[in-house]
DNA sequence: ATCCCGAGGG
DNA sequence: CCCTCTGGAT
């Protein structure tokens, strides 16, 4: 069983994540900040890859709120169908660009309230956009860093507000930018859901989780 | 707690 | 076949 890792021990962790990975980006490809906000509304239950392979043809003519709305939703769709929840998405997608020049001048607004007021923006999505656009030290919770977080004991939580706090307490300052950057990655590539590739793990000799199934 | 939902991997 | 993927709304 995993358990919360000491201040030391979260430094160590970060570190070495960061030697793998100094100047991590994310792999959710975007033109602005309304692209960015889109790609991560589009991107709930879908891999990264498959939200590129959509967007990559989709944003170069709807980069803009105005543009998304000249398309519509059933321009829309035949771009994003090969998302995952393409229909929900979509209508989402569109309802919040009329609320992006309804409220906004057609603009990403910069806070919380104001994100998580749009439809398919709930917390992780607004945290994004909080910190690779606007640059607070927000902690995104999706998937792999719940999992990571949990595994690792970097931050222990039954739900992902919970893992939230714990790394907004416990992430040392110096790594709060990029963190969900390294757990994302450390998530995607080596602590994966299925089978974590344990053996190769950087930070094996810190962690405390244990595959229980024997091979 | 349940639904939305296609693609890729094992 | 089953599980997972940078979740959100009801």
């Amino acid at each position: 069983m995993s358990r919360q890792l000491s201040y030391h021990e979260q430094v160590e962790v970060f570190a070495r994540l960061r030697a793998a990975n100094p100047q991590p980006k994310g792999e959710l490809e975007h033109l602005n900040a309304f692209t960015l906000l889109v790609a991560v509304a589009l991107s709930a239950q879908a891999t990264d890859a498959s939200v590129n392979k959509a967007t990559r043809d989709l944003f170069p003519i709807a980069d803009t709120p105005q543009k998304m709305l000249a398309i519509g939703e059933e321009g829309l769709i035949p771009y994003i169908r090969t998302i995952g929840l393409y229909r929900n998405k979509a209508k989402n997608v569109i309802r919040l660009s009329e609320l992006l020049v309804e409220r906004h001048g057609g603009e990403v607004p910069s806070s919380r309230a104001a994100l998580e007021a749009l439809p398919g923006v709930g917390r992780k999505t607004a945290n994004v956009v909080l910190n690779m656009w606007w640059g607070f030290p927000s902690q995104p919770v999706d998937t792999h860093v719940f999992r990571v977080s949990n595994r690792t004991g970097v931050a222990m939580g039954a739900d992902v507000v919970a893992v939230e706090r714990g790394l907004e307490n416990h992430v040392p300052v110096e790594y709060q930018q990029l963190s969900h950057h390294w757990l994302i990655l450390h998530g995607r590539y080596t602590c994966v859901a299925r089978k974590p590739k344990c053996p190769t793990c950087l930070i094996r000799d810190l962690c405390t989780f244990e595959e229980k199934t024997p091979e």
